[in-house]
DNA sequence: TCCTATGTTTAGAAAGTTCTAAACGTTCGC
DNA sequence: GCGAACGTTTAGAACTTTCTAAACATAGGA
């Protein structure tokens, strides 16, 4: 690996950090993910705590939430005890796997949220009706529509394959 | 205020708490939120202080969050010297508003990020063809591409008006 | 059955974030 | 101008997260 190739991992390790720690994910996830998407073999716990100047118990762990989140495959190598592992090169099923198990069960949980406080609200207005209660139903519908809105745009998200040809023919068009 | 308004402002102020945090925001600023989405009448900083039982510091430096994100608008009440608050109630122009500032902005850097390193990459190989360079650039044209669909799409989710439309019609069809 | 090479867990250190109380600066009524 | 009523800033406390080093567990080869 020449001089340089170093210079251009480090700088995607460098930006894969700032990636994932922006959408919530730790930064070492980002510098691991960015090392093996660069490494055209598969590397070991050992090389990437080598290579990041971090513990194997870091490493350790943030392998494995990756792998969770399906950004990094384990690989056998026959005779080697070691465990191996690559990046996962498809993007859209990585965002689709993300999309899915953490959007989408954060809008769920919110829509629950909301929903049951109008249950409570209508109940409370039942027993006794007061402008206050009135406005906060008014104002809590509205919320339950924008978010199933959201919800079910996570929905459609989902099906990115399409959506690569759907969107970019809309982007186009405006 | 009845018995029963406080506790469904208490759950919304709970749930906009969760939902602000899992979005990279304050919960605080997501309590707040709730607060006064809920308030028929504009609030005083030492009214929300007192309403969620924190500083008035913390409340003064967190409202300006929320204003800075188009979140919260100001209201000029007569004869008074406090500044009031209030929510901005149209979600859509919130989330076109965060949408533009900052994940926008987060796509564009990753985007210069890459395609820098591709150029520096290229470089490199016209200096001294291997087969990593090679790998590197190949890999990180790919990338480049996903990050350039994904920034499309994050412009076209900036349209949210029509897509308010366009994206249920999809949804209902599939 | 040991011993060694390996991945995982953990207890506490280090770093980072967020909160409060108090100091500060500003504006307005007098 | 002076004092009171505000909003803002700040220094440090409290809390949370992340990291490391070391202990631990496991599995394979001798």
């Amino acid at each position: 690996m020449s001089a340089s190739d170093k210079e251009i991992r480090e700088g995607l390790m460098e930006a894969m950090g700032r990636i994932t720690s922006f959408w919530g994910f730790s930064k070492i996830m980002g510098q691991l993910y960015g090392l093996l998407y660069l490494s055209s073999n598969p590397l070991t716990l050992d090389e990437m705590a080598d290579s990041l100047s971090i513990s194997k118990g870091n490493v350790s762990i943030n392998v494995r939430a990756l792998e969770r989140w399906n950004m990094v495959k384990t690989v056998w190598v026959k005779g080697d005890r070691k465990d191996y592992y690559e990046a996962e090169t498809d993007f859209w099923k990585i965002v689709k796997g993300v999309l899915r198990e953490r959007e989408k069960k954060e809008f769920d949980l919110a829509l629950n949220s909301v929903s049951n406080l109008l249950k409570k609200s209508a109940e409370a207005q039942k027993a006794n009706k007061t402008a206050e209660t009135a406005f906060a139903i008014e104002r809590l519908k509205k919320l339950e529509d924008f978010i199933q809105t959201m919800d079910k745009l996570a929905g459609v998200l989902m099906t990115l394959e399409d959506l690569k040809r759907n969107f970019l023919g809309l982007a186009k068009k405006k």
